[in-house]
DNA sequence: TTTTAGTTTTGATTCAAATCACAGAATTAT
DNA sequence: ATAATTCTGTGATTTGAATCAAAACTAAAA
């Protein structure tokens, strides 16, 4: 096995190679980069940045899931994003004078990359493409938001859970003989709070899940599904697969 | 009165005044452009583009107010978004190779600009501060929406009428002595849609909040506030006020 | 105007999910 | 390993909104 070089440079860069939004960019350029960048490391449950906050910087997930929320009046989150390895945010409050519009919490040990609000004002306007790229990605994104708004207004439970198992199942899945096994970034109650439901219900309507044999319940962070066909059928919504 | 040029080459530029994305750009430059535009016009029902059809413009509206909404399975339509004089939208289609993912039809009669793909492909790249300005705008409809999405999640109905209530004094109100009167875009059924609620419980709900003497119904098409703190404390989330 | 079609309100009933309450698992700490 | 704590599942009950049904109102057409 080859190994791999662990000095700082390299993982900057490393970094770096991570983020679609920067792809375009050359070895050169992205070494520049790599020079400017600041990091952080946060340990499971703190919050990188808390909704009201002022940013700064655009931040970059080099290692690990953060969830974005934001809580209501009387105090229940709404989970909208889990971020990932590659995954950034941050840029709106750079470009516009906006304060933060959600928190943002480790789920896991993580790691970030930091690029200042003046070197990624910089960078975007000598570079178009980066430009495009966010915008590309800030689309995908609001895709996603839409389909989520759209099946919270109009479908059922079911359909929103199987929405997010077909989700997860792309995003935390990995293949394995007996189906797509799903690594759980949430808990039952994350996930509850992310469909917008109460932890009872999704509870009651997995055990249903797995007693019609579509899913099987691994332990509490897994999930395998075994009828991948029925999922999407129940999801309804094809366009929640490729998301 | 000063009269107003109704020529062709004034109709094209006003509309590119318009547009806050372009805003940047200068006499010439915006002169440059109202010549390679094309104009549609749609009489209200009318559909713009269907979800899942290839775009090949930018569509930038010039006059009235347009829908854009999806249909789920079961042929309820989830209504994401009003755009107004100055909005746009197909810029993802544009960017990447997405089809559109929902459907918008004319509320009224509607005037549209349309730039084409390779003509925005050739403006953004030249002109950094458009994509930053479109970024930026995407920014502001992603807040919505994340709005949106929090609202139906944890929020009770009342909540939500609230926040619709405001959102249109903003966008669609005149003030008056009595206090603000909200040109409605959508029928009852529409605001429902948009709500993600039967149309008899926002009837209700709207009977309610006269009784209570918050809001006015003049006719089918206009509300009339007359207690705007009071909705602001029902809405609960004071950030829905400067959308 | 009267007719007609469409929209909105109101009432009665049903139903799906929330809540409440608690027991059983699974983690984490000691 | 055991205790403590946090997470998850299940049952009983409540509740808020959906649905069904029909009347009242509005707007458009003849």
């Amino acid at each position: 096995m080859a190994e791999q070089c662990k000095c700082r440079s390299c993982q900057d860069r490393l970094c770096m190679h991570k983020v679609p939004i920067l792809s375009s960019l050359d070895q050169e350029e992205l070494f520049k980069i790599s020079e400017i960048l600041s990091h952080r490391d946060y340990k499971k449950g703190e919050t990188l940045i808390f909704d009201g906050d002022k940013l700064e910087s655009l931040v970059i997930i080099n290692e690990g899931n953060v969830k974005a929320y934001k809580y209501s009046t009387d105090g229940r989150e709404q989970i909208l994003y889990i971020f990932t390895e590659g995954d950034f945010f941050g840029e709106q409050n750079l470009l516009s004078d906006r304060t933060a519009t959600y928190t943002v919490e480790a789920l896991q040990p993580v790691k970030t990359c930091m690029l200042s609000k003046t070197q990624f004002q910089l960078l975007i306007h000598k570079h178009p493409d980066i430009a495009v790229k966010i915008i590309k990605e800030l689309g995908e994104r609001m895709v996603r938001l839409e389909n989520a708004l759209q099946s919270m207004g109009v479908r059922n439970v079911d359909n929103r859970i199987g929405g997010i198992l077909l989700e997860y199942a792309v995003k935390f899945g990995t293949e394995t003989p007996e189906g797509i096994v799903i690594h759980l970034p949430l808990s039952r109650e994350g996930i509850a709070n992310y469909l917008g439901i109460a932890r009872e219900t999704l509870s009651r309507k997995l055990g249903q899940l797995e007693s019609e044999g579509m899913i099987s319940s691994l332990n509490n962070k897994s999930i395998l599904i075994t009828d991948y066909d029925g999922l999407v059928s129940l999801a309804g919504n094809p366009e929640d697969i490729r998301i």
